[in-house]
DNA sequence: CACTATTTGTACGTATGTATC
DNA sequence: AGATACATACGTACAAATAGT
């Protein structure tokens, strides 16, 4: 129809013919390819459905599905009564979600029981003041468990855990746990853990938790270090578990989101 | 108009009075409780579009855009000639939201590059077959790649990645890689990355790594297994990654939300 | 192996609803 | 109120993939 400005189509005789390609996804493709190179730059309008179906031959139905390719990427919204616009370069990174991130943090307490092997109160020096964020000189209470399966008893993981000594009465002597510990301290007073933060790093297990984990000495292991911290981002209870060989695996389902149409 | 069937249609009359939501998200939302409820089973066979249409008194093109919703949501999965099949079920209520999952996934990319080591066809014999989570027999490029810091160079981690053969034409002899893999596989073919399972793992880094990585032969290491699926669930590429001692650190931060409505 | 039936995928047409300007 | 633009929904037809005869 008109030839102005140079439009990047890509062959629209190939469009009648046998091609592989479904047209919907050569649209699709070649508005993207029009986006990447900035003919239509982020924040822009992209023409309508309309405009579109003239320009590559297509029924509006073939358009829509085009359009909603680039949604699902991400590349644009819709907006009925406004338009079209481009949201990102195809080049941007992609957006996951977590599908089954409270099993992931609770994964072994369905399965496991924590067999308390000792408590004691300690006062944070610099290391571990560091290590806790916290400031030197606080009181905390450490806890040593052994993580076991439930079935056969077998040692699965070895946990220290610092609870600030203002809650660490939460933890009334019991011998075996079978819930997470940030929960008894939740029940026990009133705290709501707000945010957890999780790092995990391969290293050698710890010489003195062989003998409890019936594992070798510097077997290479998962170190898991937990901090759980209330509302107002205060430390409340620090995890750190150690897990040899292959005895646990992390698991985590990243899914790609769909965008919605409106921001 | 109305229409009569035995089965679990959520008040049929809403459809045809005045309703906020789309008939289409009506019906996603009645077969995805459907699914939950087990009256699908996880594998089995969802009813045929034609079924669904008179189940639910609606057009063909308002069951597929039902199915769409569903296809996106990773619950089913569909094939010309064969039908729509389940799955998975709707995940439960989830009470954390992870924060940085995105830098979690592409953290690495942005601060490392990968360095091509070797390129090979191979076919998956059944040990290789579990791991790659396909059938064996089937045909598939090996690429062995040096993950280094783009300032100092220095060794991070050794990723050994499985790309489905029909795809690795995506791979064009470069020597280094600057963006993930996946990203390379998605611009050459018209396949999506929908969904990405992601398990961790302690292990002793294997010897022959140990070069590459200027590391000590059985070092205490993270095994990062991660499996790339398209919308239907199908393997497109597999990365194991070994970052050995302290060079690399997973972290994630799980915020709390209020606890989903059930349905 | 060819053929057919079934089922989803693609593509066309048309109409109306809804949001925005 | 009217025009514009996307959203939803009805219809039809044929292609492609698959399973079974």
């Amino acid at each position: 129809m008109n030839q102005r400005s140079g439009v990047s189509i890509p062959d629209p005789t190939s469009f009648a013919s046998d091609d592989r390609l479904a047209r919907y996804l050569m649209i699709a493709r070649a508005v993207a390819a029009d986006i990447a190179k900035g003919r239509y730059p982020v924040g822009d309008k992209l023409p309508t459905e309309t405009a579109l179906m003239q320009r590559y031959g297509v029924s509006r139905h073939t358009v829509r599905q085009a359009m909603r390719e680039l949604r699902e990427q991400g590349l644009i919204k819709s907006h009925a009564g406004v338009g079209t616009t481009v949201r990102m370069r195809p080049s941007s990174a992609k957006f996951f979600s977590v599908v089954n991130s409270i099993s992931d943090l609770l994964q072994l307490v369905e399965t496991t029981r924590l067999e308390v092997k000792s408590q004691q109160e300690v006062v944070a020096d610099a290391a571990l003041a560091a290590a806790l964020h916290c400031k030197a000189g606080e009181s905390w209470t450490e806890l040593h468990y052994c993580r076991r399966n439930v079935g056969n008893d077998e040692p699965v993981g070895y946990i220290v855990v610092y609870v600030r000594a203002e809650y660490s009465n939460a933890l009334n002597d019991m011998q075996f746990i079978d819930e997470p510990i940030y929960r008894l301290i939740e029940r026990a007073h009133s705290v709501r853990i707000s945010e957890v933060s999780q790092a995990t790093v391969a290293c050698a297990l710890p010489d003195f938790m062989a003998d409890a984990l019936d594992a070798a000495p510097a077997e290479p292991s998962m170190r898991i270090t937990r901090h759980f911290l209330d509302r107002d981002g205060e430390v409340v209870e620090v995890s750190i578990g150690y897990y040899p060989g292959e005895r646990y695996e992390q698991q985590t389902t990243f899914r790609a989101m769909k965008p919605a149409a409106r921001d």
